[in-house]
RNA sequence: UGCCCGAUGGUGUAAUGGUAGCACGAACGACUCUGACUCGUUCUGUCUAGGUUCGACUCCUAGUCGGGCAGCCA
């Protein structure tokens, strides 16, 4: 091949990853083009701490934040905090740390894209101007609002004086149906409701109800605040929905001041204006919502952009459920050990499973954002956490059902240091020695004394290499009384290692192995899907379809350099699959594994 | 039988009136000290019926199928 210089003068495309596009992102493009927003972009990502954020957030966090970076925008984490009787300070925590874990470090590696925006400036009335005032890099500005929620309970007061507004210009009024009566007027999808009998009450009596509502007045449930839209619209959303409810509980963030707590469809547009969100993007389920969205937003004297929403279809995982309900249920039930159990889809039991963010945020944007409600492969998942670890999972054997193997040549007490690379496809990563010895453990499924057709491994009178050592042949079978095999006997080929003469040996079968003298034991969690159905909840019964086998603990024997590993560390344990310690039940002397995922198998299938 | 939304290979997604492409998957093959990775080949698609147009996945009409909406939840 002769070095012809054709490329030398022609400039090297820097191969910069393609931008996802969608059609929500088209939309903002056109809007960036437009210079519609010339205070920039700003998204929201508006959980409930009501529950664990799981995969299905993380596309949303992902769209929220990707549009964000790629556009020199913001992104906020806003707490939507408005039914304090469902919600814990503890899933505020929780979600605050998904979401850094989610986003962090993601920043450096978009921003090597070029952002297409400017960066927005400041909201001048907004509620935080602490964080919104200091133009900080989108870098570090993105993980800040990770770090530092916003809250829509903060915007309470504000809200409420908004709530004025409506009832002075008529637009809203207290109404004093029952929860009852206020159903049955309200009709159904094909027959219109009824106007409240309290929908003309004058504006100042509204206005005094709505202050003694506040003042604490009335028990719960008595009164409520109603927009006054159109009992006999064909969109239920517009008949006159609530606004405000009476509920004499204390607020986890808001404290105990508030016996009126304002509901989503009010709260939410608000919020977003409040916080200058230019694009509220959400699932499909509020899509029949955006009427009264902008109707409230419209409806007040509001002096700056309005925000808009727009909607795509939340994520189905193939063998997974996300509804929080049905999770609560795993989690109060005891099915698992808690919302971070490494089967569960939360993102709390993802990141313990030993998913990196990298290979999450990979998946959720491959599926890309649509309006249709599909149904994707656990492959595409299982996927992109492969192709993820692969490039950076240093290469480890362990024997996880051991199967005793003597090396008759090798003389007891004897160690034959074999060197083994951290990363076969990358030397700069460095390499590690392995200690052969006499005694060895293999993988039991590794021998078979009758062995399937095209079994390249281990069988009576065959011959196999062991992994980073040499070849060994297999010569004899020791059993128990009952028959059972105890140890097999080989002979091993030292010419086969590494740098010796006949290292350059073929045979069909590598497996690996440990040394007996040297081996750690520990403990070894194998998770496998937690529901036998694609679609578990089809028949409303997912609890029937639980996988009894969805996580099997074994005692595995490890080389002994896995004994500091740590749960920031991620290994692949060689034809086994990726593991990584548990982060809560590994301890020093005591190690625990969890195995993220299998390596693929395209033999054992079939 | 109200209103809103959707429909492209097995799955997910692109093509924005002009060559139906990509990824996952599957099959086969090459390579291999991981039956992995990598590489190569192959496979399968525009819901139906009309219409507009030189030309339709794309626009229009009707139908079919699927999803969402009747919490003082979000």
């Amino acid at each position: 091949m002769t070095a012809e210089p054709t490329t030398a003068s022609e400039p090297t495309p820097t191969a910069a990853p393609a931008l996802p596009s969608d059609f929500i992102r088209d939309i903002v493009q056109q809007h960036v083009a437009e210079n519609r927003y010339p205070a920039g972009i700003v998204t929201r990502f508006p959980p409930e701490p009501n529950g664990y954020l799981h995969i299905g957030h993380a596309k949303s966090i992902c769209l929220n934040f990707g549009i964000a970076l790629e556009n020199g925008g913001r992104c906020h984490l806003r707490m939507d905090d408005t039914n304090p009787a469902k919600e814990d300070i503890e899933y505020v925590e929780s979600i605050t740390a998904d979401v850094r874990w989610l986003i962090a470090g993601w920043a450096d590696s978009i921003l090597g894209l070029k952002p297409r925006g400017a960066l927005p400036s400041p909201v001048a009335d907004s509620p935080r101007p602490d964080l919104l005032a200091s133009p900080a890099p989108v870098a570090a500005n993105a993980d800040h609002a990770a770090t530092e929620p916003f809250f829509a309970s903060d915007y309470f007061e504000a809200l409420y004086g908004y709530a004025e507004q409506l009832i002075t210009c008529g637009k809203a009024y207290v109404c004093d149906l029952t929860p009852a009566e206020t159903e049955a007027y309200r009709g159904s999808p094909d027959t219109p409701g009824k106007n409240s009998p309290f929908r003309d009450r004058p504006v100042a009596e509204s206005l005094d109800l709505f202050r003694r509502m506040r003042a604490g007045e009335f028990p719960d449930a008595a009164r409520t605040l109603r927009a006054k839209i159109d009992m006999a619209s064909p969109n239920i959303w517009l008949r006159d929905p609530l606004l405000y409810r009476i509920r004499h509980v204390a607020h986890h963030h808001a404290g105990d001041g508030w016996p009126i707590y304002p509901l989503y469809d009010f709260a939410h547009c608000l919020s977003d204006y409040l916080e200058g969100i230019t694009h509220s993007i959400c699932t499909l389920e509020f899509e029949v919502h955006r009427p009264l969205y902008d109707w409230l937003l419209e409806s007040l004297d509001l002096p700056r952009a309005l925000p808009r929403q727009y909607e795509f279809a939340k994520l189905n995982l193939a063998y997974t459920i996300v509804s929080k309900r049905k999770l609560m249920q795993l989690v109060q039930e005891n099915h698992v050990t808690g919302w971070d159990d490494p089967r569960l889809p939360t993102l709390s039991g993802i990141r313990r499973r030993g998913v990196p963010a990298s290979a999450l945020r990979a998946f959720v944007t491959g599926v890309g954002v649509t309006k249709f409600d599909s149904l994707t492969e656990l492959a595409v998942y299982e996927n992109a956490v492969r192709d993820s670890l692969n490039t950076v999972a240093h290469r480890r054997l362990a024997v996880l059902r051991p199967l005793k193997l003597v090396l008759t040549n090798i003389a007891p007490g004897e160690t034959i240091d074999c060197t083994a690379g951290n990363l076969p496809a990358d030397p700069a990563a460095g390499a590690r020695t392995l200690g052969l010895t006499r005694e060895v453990f293999i993988e039991t499924e590794d021998f078979a004394e009758v062995p399937p057709p095209k079994y390249f491994r281990l069988k009576p009178g065959g011959d196999v290499r062991l992994k980073y050592a040499c070849i060994i042949k297999c010569d004899e079978l020791v059993k128990d009384a009952a028959g059972n095999l105890v140890e097999i006997r080989c002979t091993a080929d030292l010419s086969t290692r590494a740098g010796q003469a006949n290292c350059d040996r073929k045979v069909k079968g590598t497996i690996h192995w440990v040394s007996a003298a040297t081996a750690i034991e520990a403990e070894v969690r194998l998770y496998d899907r937690l529901f036998t159905k694609a679609e578990p909840d089809a028949d409303g019964d997912f609890k029937s379809h639980l996988n009894p086998r969805s996580l099997e603990v074994l005692t595995a024997k490890l080389e002994p350099s896995l004994a500091t590993a740590t749960s920031a560390d991620r290994f692949q344990f060689e034809r086994l699959g990726y593991f990584t310690p548990d982060a809560k039940d590994s301890a020093p002397g005591r190690p625990v594994f969890n195995r993220t995922i299998t390596l693929k198998d395209t033999w054992s299938a079939k």
